[in-house]
RNA sequence: GGGGGAAUACCCGAGUGGCCAAAGGGGCCAGACUGUAAAUCUGGUGGCUCAGCCUUCGCAGGUUCGAAUCCUGCUUCCCCCA
């Protein structure tokens, strides 16, 4: 197929990356794929530690969908071997837990059906470093760990920190990035894709392909993309992801939730949209860009319709203080009740689940944040009865809230 | 193998005999403000039949009128030397 000329491949390949090393190779490696008619192959690992693919792993992956439309060859490493370390990037200490092989396969599994979202998966070559990892004799790791000093390995930031606060770093741990490197061998990758945290792994991928006499990789990295705090890294176990997966509210709801600084970001990174469009949006009304900026990544994962609705319904719903469309049903059985069909504020609270324990219910009232109907009248103590008929609305705050079903005889 | 140190609430972390349901920070929850965003400010953050009572400071015992704090054993973790 027709490539496009570099100057126009270029121009798409650096949109949204941080770094890319050594930068003047890249325009000399798709100078060269150009006139040979041949494409460059892409790398990018993922290790099926867990199963959610977020937003945050979708900026490599367009990345990489990126380069797919100009012709080049995806290539996907699932790390099943690398899983079993854990990577260390990044991390304060080591990883505890140890997934079995068949969890790392479902994990895989599950995670090759989301990458289908973003990248074309039926053009992509798909490989598990195990294939090779899993032929390699002692012997083999021995020579591989000979390419390699301590020194050099220690350097990493990440152990640096480790070492300093007299954290453990376990052997096989130091091995994690030597493992990623020489996938890029195994595969001949032209570039690699990743996070701007991967510079070690990159750059050792480079030493070792020139060891075995191989074309050296570049490395294409993304800036690290924020989660819905708007400060730390998006990450599962910081609990502040937009998953792809999720429903088109639940995504609605967390983008809303978004600092506004952080809309830049994730235009720039997330969608296709040309920057000098993005400028206009963001010269507009902070509310309506997000909600722009919702709607089109919710398109990507869904569809626009379900992305129209999910954005009236937040409006609606959360906007325009209308009732929330799902109000849960709670069952309360009658024989809770006193004799004249009431409760005790706080009781009510813990009986309906929307406080843990009664001191909790009562924190709640005394403060303000319980309220009863569609008026929302406000509880006012903790010990006043509360007349408990059906479908009795009960709020705590503005994100709790149930319906009451009154069941069960006398 | 030898030596040293640590374990406190969701997390980090102060607390060395009573004034400790336990400082401070983070997180989280609620209120105010707003665009029901973020930021900021205020309050809260073991349980209960709540001016009181009960249970909690790795686990199990012990000393004491009284223990997170002292003693004994156990478990787990870290560091250093070899």
């Amino acid at each position: 197929m027709a490539f496009p000329s570099v100057e126009d491949q270029l121009a798409v390949i650096r949109r949204g990356v941080e770094t890319i090393v050594p930068e003047e190779e890249l325009a000399k490696k798709l100078a060269e794929s150009l006139a040979s008619g041949q494409p460059l192959r892409i790398k990018y690992g993922i290790d099926p530690t867990a199963a959610d693919v977020h937003l945050g792993h979708t900026v490599p992956l367009r990345k990489m969908r990126q380069f797919q439309d100009l012709g080049h060859q995806a290539v996907i490493i699932i790390g099943n071997y690398t899983a079993m370390v854990g990577d260390p990037s990044g991390r304060d200490e080591a990883r505890t837990s140890k997934l079995s092989a068949e969890e790392v396969e479902a994990n895989a599994q599950f995670y090759l059906s989301q990458v289908g979202k973003v990248i074309d998966i039926d053009k992509a070559e798909v490989h598990r470093n195990g294939d090779w990892f899993g032929h390699m004799s002692f012997a083999d790791v021995l020579g591989l760990c000979g390419k390699v000093t301590v020194a050099q390995l220690l350097t990493r930031d990440d152990f640096t920190k480790r070492m300093k606060a007299e954290t453990p770093i376990y052997l096989h741990e130091c091995l994690y990035p030597l493992m990623q490197a020489w996938d890029s061998v195994e595969i001949k990758a032209d570039i690699e894709l990743g996070g701007t945290e991967q510079l070690y792994s990159f750059m050792l991928a480079r030493d070792l392909q020139k060891d075995a006499g191989l074309p050296q990789q570049i490395g294409v990295m993304s800036p690290i993309l924020v989660g819905t705090d708007g400060k730390k890294r998006m990450g599962k176990s910081l609990g502040n992801y937009i998953g792809i997966s999720e429903a088109p509210y639940e995504m609605m709801k967390k983008f809303m939730q978004l600092s506004d600084d952080c809309m830049r970001m994730y235009y720039e990174l997330l969608t296709d949209r040309p920057l000098a469009e993005v400028d206009g949006i963001l010269s507009g009304h902070p509310k309506e860009a997000k909600v722009t900026l919702a709607k089109s990544i919710i398109t990507e994962y869904h569809d626009a319709s379900a992305a129209q609705e999910a954005a009236s319904r937040w409006q609606r719903e959360i906007g325009g203080g209308g009732l929330p469309a799902d109000i849960p049903i709670v069952e309360i059985s009658k024989s809770d009740l006193s004799d004249e069909g009431t409760l005790r504020a706080a009781n009510l609270l813990k009986l309906a689940g929307l406080c843990a324990s009664t001191s909790d219910a009562r924190r709640a009232i005394q403060q303000g944040g319980a309220k009863l109907g569609e008026s929302k009248t406000v509880v006012a103590s903790h010990d006043q009865p509360i007349e408990v008929t059906d479908g009795l609305l009960v709020w705590v705050g503005k994100k709790r809230f149930c319906r009451i079903k009154l069941v069960g005889g006398e």
